[in-house]
DNA sequence: GATGTGACTGACC
DNA sequence: TGGTCAGCCACAT
C-alpha cells in the first residue's frame, strides 16, 4: 500500500492513547520530516474525511488549540479533550508536558 | 500542468 | 527580546 505522508500522519494520530495529546512537530519528526509540521496541520485540515482520526488530540508545540476553529464548533475540540480528562483553559492544554505523547519515543 | 496555500516549527536578524 | 523568513508536501484552483 502506497502510504502518503497524510496517511502516515493519520496512522500515528490514531495511535494516540486516550487522554493524551501530541504535537504537529512530534508527528512530523516521527515521520522523518520534522520540518513538515505544516503538512501535519494540513493533514488535520483534511482529517474531516477520516472519522477515526482524533484531530483534537493534536495541538501545537505550546499545547495550544490552534486548529480548534476547524472543528464543527470552536468548543468541540476543548469539549472532546475535557471528556478525556485533558484540562483545557483558554485554548491551551494544561499539564501539556505530562499529557504529551511522543510517537518517536513511544513507537 | 503550474501556482498558491495551509490547524507549524526552528533559526536568524 | 521579538518579529520575520524559509522549509516541508498534498490538495484546490
Amino acid at each position: 500500500m502506497q502510504t502518503t505522508f497524510f496517511e502516515d500522519v493519520y496512522a500515528v494520530v490514531k495511535l494516540i492513547p486516550y487522554g493524551k495529546v501530541t504535537s504537529y512537530g512530534a508527528i512530523a519528526a516521527y515521520l522523518g520530516s520534522k520540518q513538515s509540521a505544516r503538512m501535519v496541520g494540513w493533514a488535520m485540515n483534511q482529517a474531516h474525511s477520516y472519522p477515526d482520526v482524533p484531530a483534537h488530540r493534536v495541538v501545537n508545540k505550546l499545547g495550544r488549540l490552534t486548529g480548534k476553529h476547524h472543528f464543527a464548533t470552536p468548543n468541540q475540540m476543548q469539549e472532546l479533550l475535557a471528556s478525556e480528562g485533558v484540562l483545557v483553559i483558554e485554548d491551551t492544554v494544561q499539564d501539556f508536558e505530562k499529557l504529551f505523547w511522543n510517537p518517536t519515543t513511544e513507537l
